[in-house]
RNA sequence: GUGGGUGUAGCUCAGUGGUAGAGCACCUGGUUGUGGUCCAGGAAGUCGCGGGUUCAAAUCCCGUCACUCACCCCA
C-alpha cells in the first residue's frame, strides 16, 4: 500500500460520499423546524478572541482550561477556534446591535466547531452541529419552543429514540443556597483529588460524573429541584407543562447539568442510546447572565446546539438508511466521437432544463457504460451511437423495466423532461 | 493525561514459523451496439514502520507510529 505523505489530522475526518450528503441533509433537517418558525440566519467567524470564552463559557470548565485550540496571531492577538457557538453569536448579537430592536431575537447558524479532546466515538476534535437561541425574553413559551423544535427535527430524521432530559438549576438567586449544600454534602464523601478540587470550583459538575462509583456515593446529594424559588419553579412547570401540551414527551433529570458555566434554570439535553459512551446528540439551557457576562445589557436568553455527526450515529443505529443519497434521473451513453459531442450538448441541455443527468466520459465500451448508468443510480439510459446518429435519433431505455425505444434527437430532450418529472 | 484493543488488497477480514489468501468492489471477455443475474479471466499488498531471534518471520521478541474503544468531559 502506498501511504500517503498526509492524513487528515488526529481526531478530525473526512466526509466522503455518500456519508458527505448525509451529513448535508442531516445539517438541513436540523435548520428546517427552526426556519420555518422564522428564526433569522447568523454566521460567525471560527474563531474568536479567547477572552470570549475564557468568561463566557466559564474559566473552570474543561473546554477552557483543556481543550481549546488557542494560538496568538502574528499581530499578538490571542484567539481561539471555536469549541461553542453561543458565546460567538450572543457576541455578535450584542455587536450588532440586534437587541436593540424588537425582542426576541430568534437566530439559528450552523458550522464546525474544535476542541482538542482525546477522540472516541462520537467525539471528535473537529465536529459541526446547527444551533438556535432566543434573546431577550425569560417566557417559559421559548425554553418550550426550541426544544419541541428539536424534538422535530429528530423526528423528521426518522429518528424515534432520541429522548429529552431536563432540569432546572435555578436562578442566581436560588442557586448560591443549593451550591452551598451540595458542597457542604460534597466534601463529606471520599473522592479523588481531581473530583475533590472540582467540589470547590464547581460542584455542579461534579454530579455529572458518570463513574458508579461517584454516582453511588451521589445518590443522597441533595437535589437543585429542593431549592428552587418560587419563580424558578413556576418558570420549570411551565417549560414542561407546554411540552406535555405539545405531546413531546420528556424525562425529569435532577442530576442533569451541564459543562458550561452560563447555565441558569431551564437546561436540557438530546440523548441517544446508540452512541457509544456517548449519549448527547444535542443540548442547551437558558443562560439569563451570559450577556451581561459579556458587558451586554441584561439579556434573558435560552438555545441549544445539536451535533451533526452525532445525530447520523444516532439514525445508523436505528437502521435508517443514509439521507440525501444524490444521483441523477438519466444517464447518457455515447459511442463514439461525434456521438459523445452530441451526447455532451444533450447533458448540459438536460442539467440547464433541472433534469439530474450525467454522461459516460473516457470512451469507455457500450457494455461498461451501461454498467455505468446502472451504478448511477437512473432511471433512463440514452444510448446515442453512431448508427443512431445517422436515423436522426437516439435509444431512449429505461432501466427499471428494460424497455427501450428510439426517440428522434429534437424530441430527447423535452421526452426526457417529461420522463422524469412524473 | 491514563488504560484496553487493533494494524494483511479499495472495503470487511482469515491466515500462530515454511511460496500472500477469501468475500465484496474494480477492470476485461463470454454478447462486432446494451446494465442489473450467471460464467471465465485479470489487476491490485514494502503483511503500519524500525530493529532483534531464526536456515526461514505476516506469525516470536523489543521499540515506535497510527487507528480505535473506554475514563475525565461533551456535540
Amino acid at each position: 500500500m502506498n501511504q500517503p505523505t498526509f492524513r487528515a489530522p488526529k481526531g478530525t475526518f473526512d466526509l466522503v460520499p455518500p456519508r458527505g450528503e448525509a451529513v448535508l441533509a442531516v445539517r438541513d433537517a436540523m435548520a428546517g423546524p427552526v426556519r420555518r418558525a422564522g428564526y433569522g440566519y447568523v454566521e460567525t467567524p471560527s474563531f474568536e478572541e479567547t477572552g470570549l470564552f475564557a468568561r463566557g463559557v466559564g474559566e473552570s470548565t474543561d473546554i477552557v482550561t483543556k481543550e481549546m485550540y488557542s494560538f496568538t496571531t502574528r499581530g499578538g492577538d490571542d484567539v481561539s477556534l471555536r469549541p461553542e457557538g453561543t458565546a460567538p453569536v450572543l457576541r455578535a448579537a450584542l455587536e450588532n446591535g440586534l437587541h436593540r430592536g424588537a425582542l426576541p431575537v430568534k437566530l439559528w447558524y450552523g458550522g464546525s466547531y474544535y476542541r482538542y479532546e482525546r477522540p472516541q466515538k462520537g467525539r471528535f476534535r473537529h465536529f459541526s452541529q446547527v444551533g438556535a437561541e432566543v434573546l431577550g425574553t425569560e417566557d417559559p413559551a421559548v425554553d418550550a419552543e426550541l426544544i419541541v423544535l428539536a424534538m422535530d427535527a429528530y423526528r423528521a430524521l426518522g429518528l424515534t429514540e432520541v429522548r429529552v432530559l431536563i432540569n432546572s438549576l435555578g436562578s442566581s438567586e436560588s442557586r448560591p443556597a443549593y451550591r452551598d449544600a451540595l458542597q457542604q454534602f460534597l466534601r463529606g464523601l471520599d473522592l479523588d483529588e481531581d473530583t475533590a478540587s472540582r467540589v470547590e470550583i464547581n460542584p455542579l459538575r461534579v454530579l455529572d460524573d458518570k463513574r458508579p462509583d461517584v454516582q453511588k456515593a451521589l445518590a443522597d446529594a441533595p437535589l437543585v429541584t429542593d431549592f428552587l424559588s418560587d419563580g424558578d419553579r413556576a418558570h420549570h412547570d411551565r417549560v414542561r407543562r407546554l411540552l406535555t401540551d405539545a405531546g413531546v414527551p420528556y424525562d425529569d433529570d435532577p442530576r442533569l447539568v451541564r459543562g458550561l458555566d452560563y447555565y441558569t434554570r431551564t437546561l436540557f439535553e438530546f440523548v441517544h442510546d446508540g452512541l457509544g459512551s456517548q449519549s448527547a446528540v444535542g443540548g442547551g439551557g437558558r443562560y439569563d447572565g451570559l450577556s451581561e457576562l459579556l458587558g451586554g445589557p441584561r439579556l434573558p436568553s435560552v438555545g441549544w446546539a445539536l451535533g451533526a455527526e452525532r445525530t447520523l450515529l444516532a439514525m445508523e443505529a436505528e437502521g435508517l438508511p443514509l439521507p440525501g443519497t444524490p444521483g441523477v434521473d438519466v444517464y447518457l451513453v455515447p459511442l463514439g466521437d461525434d456521438a459523445e459531442r452530441h451526447a455532451f450538448g444533450l447533458v448540459t441541455e438536460l442539467r440547464r432544463a433541472g433534469v439530474a443527468a450525467d454522461v459516460a466520459t473516457g470512451g469507455r465500451g457500450l457494455k461498461g457504460a451501461m454498467k455505468a448508468a446502472d451504478r448511477s443510480g437512473a432511471r433512463y439510459a440514452v444510448v446515442v451511437g453512431e448508427r443512431d446518429l445517422a436515423d436522426g435519433v437516439a435509444q431512449v431505455k429505461d432501466l427499471r423495466s428494460g424497455e427501450q425505444e428510439p426517440v428522434a434527437l429534437g424530441d430527447v430532450r423535452s421526452h426526457l423532461i417529461t420522463a422524469t418529472s412524473s
